[in-house]
DNA sequence: CGCCTTTGACCCGCGC
DNA sequence: GCGCGGGTCAAAGGCG
């Protein structure tokens, strides 16, 4: 990935997200999204000294202004969604179809542009009498996540719930590996292990399986959000479910995801599979 | 009460 | 066959 898609928001994020190459002025492709008030990452400091109406004035205005913007991410969120499936799907008809090409009988275990492994079971017949209700494929993806090296706990905020179902001490890294698996949906299949960098603790390694079946949970709840916002009467209790921090919380963690895939990565060389 | 974490027991694959 | 290590289960307890 290249550094060259960054987003400016009025919230401070970077959103590195923008799959499209673009050799012009980021201001040109998200007009909207560039604008020139003094919006720093706080919330708009209001000049008590004006009068309520243009103070009410001054927060429709900058409702507003979030509204949009809000909408913007959604919906580009929504497209890197789209590209994002299309472009694995066109991966897994590339595996499949050279799987059944040169059917070797082995494991294959492959490394996509984006930091996940593809893993394709090629001898069916082995694999099916011993594991039948598995998959041949399943997506693994490896996300480092740089965190405070004083903090020993495992967890880790990707806008997803998780539930705990087990945590171990394995042979070759003093920090216990955790297992989570999904809980946003009940018949969600993924799962993952989460433990420190043995080398560097401060650095969080969390491996995920497979994929979720549902949205994920902050673009459901953008989605929400945006409803409220725009339509604030159609509910009685317009409350937004998680707080703005929580929300961002989740937005910097998914660009940090995204950043460390290609930053720490890249940094510290990491084979799949020799890794922990 | 429901959902979560904790944690010891258990299962299973793999190498010797 | 046996031991080891990774992964999972499930009972118990905590928390909101
Ligand atoms: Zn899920």
């Amino acid at each position: 990935m290249d550094s060259s898609y960054v987003v400016d928001t009025s919230l401070g994020i970077n959103l590195n997200v923008n799959p499209l190459p673009l050799h012009e002025d980021k201001t040109h492709s998200f007009p909207s999204l560039k604008h020139t008030g003094g919006f720093d990452g706080d919330f708009v400091h209001f000049n008590t000294k004006l009068p309520m109406k243009q103070e009410v004035d001054v927060m429709v205005e900058e409702l507003k202004r979030v509204s949009t913007e809000n909408r913007k991410l959604t919906e580009m969120l929504t497209d890197i969604c789209d590209k994002y499936n299309g472009l694995r799907s066109c991966l897994m008809e590339y595996y499949t179809s050279n799987n059944n090409n040169n059917n070797l009988g082995k494991r294959k275990v492959e490394d996509d542009s984006f930091g996940h492994t593809i893993k394709v079971n090629g001898d069916s017949d082995e694999c099916s009498c011993k594991k039948p209700n598995k998959s041949n494929i399943t997506t693994v993806s490896r996300v480092c996540v740089k965190t405070d090296a004083s903090d020993r706990s495992l967890l880790l905020k990707d806008g997803y719930q998780w539930r705990k179902y087990g945590q171990k001490v394995t042979r070759d890294n003093p920090s216990p590996r955790a297992y989570y698996k999904c809980s946003f949906a009940p018949s969600c299949p993924v799962k993952k292990k989460v433990q420190r960098n043995a080398e560097n603790p401060s650095v969080l390694v969390a491996t995920y399986e497979g994929e979720h079946n549902h949205l994920h949970p902050l673009q459901t709840e953008l989605t929400l959000s945006m409803k409220e916002v725009i339509n604030p009467g159609c509910s009685s209790t317009s409350v937004i479910s998680s707080s703005p921090t929580s929300i961002l919380d989740c937005i910097e963690l998914d660009c940090a995801i995204v950043k460390n895939k290609s930053v720490i990565e890249k940094e510290k060389p990491i084979t799949t599979t020799g890794f922990a």
